[in-house]
DNA sequence: CCCTGATTCGC
DNA sequence: GCGAATCAGG
């Protein structure tokens, strides 16, 4: 598999999103864990609460340690000790536990309970598929076009016998994705759809509310539809 | 052991 | 540029 701008691009957005290297790798299919972390730091985006720290103790008597004698010529090759060892920069982060739950698909019609964000400057909304939705004012990068994952052929297994599949659509039903595309229980909603949208009225909820005026106060941060690992 | 991300280095 | 191998903390 190569890095397509669509491969980056998700990878991006799911780096961001807090997702772990396996989770991405795996989301994205064809890479390991280890691609996955090496593009991200190539791509420039890295730095997240990594297990791995500061290494300050001792001058990791790894391999050829070595510290006093500074090698005039051995022969014996000093595989990876050979470069004097910087001292790591270990970012001072400001400790932010607990991952990110904010997947939390809160079940249809009650979105009673949520907890306001105050925090939050600035509302972002998840689109269906797990995309981030971005206010007029930040955009970054033109992802209007469809969300295009890993589309499979729609096979057709009992568990989704009576599921709206990506063939029942039509401008008539809603078109909200339920779990995610290659997945075997991957559907969509399927309601009737709000006269002039894609969506249900319940959804059109979830994938405009960004977009409404500044001053109506509507906090229940959506239920973000699940980031991509609900299960 | 498992997991995680970071880094190195041969390709 | 890519990613397996490796390292190192949880």
């Amino acid at each position: 598999m190569s890095w397509t701008d669509e491969r980056i691009e998700s990878l991006r957005t799911m780096w961001e999103k807090g997702l772990t290297a396996s989770q991405i790798a795996d989301e994205l299919g064809g890479v390991s864990r280890n691609a996955v972390i090496g593009k991200a730091h190539r791509l420039g985006l890295k730095s997240r609460p990594s297990p791995v720290k500061a290494t300050d103790k001792v001058a990791k008597p790894v391999k050829a340690a070595a510290p006093a004698a500074p090698k005039p010529a051995t022969p014996v090759a000093a595989p990876r000790a050979a470069a004097p060892v910087a001292p790591r920069p270990a970012a001072p982060a400001p400790k932010l536990d607990a991952k990110p739950a904010i997947d939390t698909p809160n079940a249809d019609g009650g979105l009673g309970d949520v907890i306001p964000k105050a925090d939050q400057p600035r509302i972002v909304s998840i689109g269906p598929g797990g995309f981030i939705r971005q206010g007029p004012g930040d955009q970054q990068a033109p992802i209007p076009p469809a969300p295009p994952r890993r589309l499979v052929p729609a096979k057709p297994s009992p568990e989704i016998a009576d599921k709206t599949t990506l063939l029942d659509l039509n401008d008539r039903i809603c078109r909200w994705p339920m779990g995610h595309p290659g997945e075997p229980d991957f559907h969509f909603c399927g309601e009737a759809v709000n006269p002039g949208f894609p969506y249900c009225v319940q959804h059109c909820g979830r994938a405009y509310q960004a977009q409404l005026p500044r001053g109506t106060r509507r906090p229940p941060p959506p239920p973000p539809f699940g980031g991509p690992r609900v299960r």
